[in-house]
DNA sequence: GTCTGACTTAGACGTTTATCTAATTGTCAT
DNA sequence: ATGACAATTAGATAAACGTCTAAGTCAGAC
């Protein structure tokens, strides 16, 4: 949707991001996959940190269960795509303080 | 200073803030001790957590060690204030993703 | 079908973390 | 100095976490 109303975030949601941002491996991943336009294949990721295929998979799950990351499946790849939206939401959040 | 320059946070000033932000309790005590405009004793954020004073002590020292807040004593007491300019460059941070 | 390649799951291991109680430090008032 | 109060430190414990290896699943190529 992208929608210009912002997301709301329930307080589960919100300590999920923050424990998920609170990794630096797991916040370079995502810097990573950011920093790709498009989507990023999982291979690439794995290229760029020295980490078993078994612990990127487990961050990444953690990425996606938090909502910061959106993944995509197509045959055996797999891409992933920041969630701009939730990282905004978070975003609104904290600056509240 | 308050400068207008935005703060720039080494990469383990950033990890510090992300981890202390992670705890949802130590995210709540931020949240108490920002939306007191003056400074917050540490009373007052007792009263409102039940926590035994350890705890509290602990956690007030990963949001002081992080940068988050900023702790005056006079006397007995403490006060602590949110450091808005470390918050401001988190979120600097987190948004160019 | 069988193989290969991409990811996931299960289980284990060591580290970090949040929490407590008890003891300690330090400051003010009497 | 003595007592009372505020906060810290020490030490213990249980839970959560990051990581690995090994085994499992599942889709496409042959």
């Amino acid at each position: 949707m992208t929608s210009a109303r912002e997301t709301k975030l329930t307080d589960k949601q919100f300590a999920l991001i923050a424990r998920a941002l609170a990794e630096p491996r797991r916040f370079q991943i995502l810097e990573q996959i950011g920093k790709c336009e498009a989507s990023l294949p999982c291979a690439a990721v794995l290229e760029k940190h020295e980490v078993s295929a078994a612990t990127l998979s487990h961050h990444l799950k953690e990425l996606e269960t938090a909502g910061l990351i959106e993944v995509t499946r197509t045959g055996k790849c797999m891409s992933m795509a920041v969630n701009r939206d939730i990282l905004r939401a978070y975003l609104g959040r904290l600056s509240k303080i």
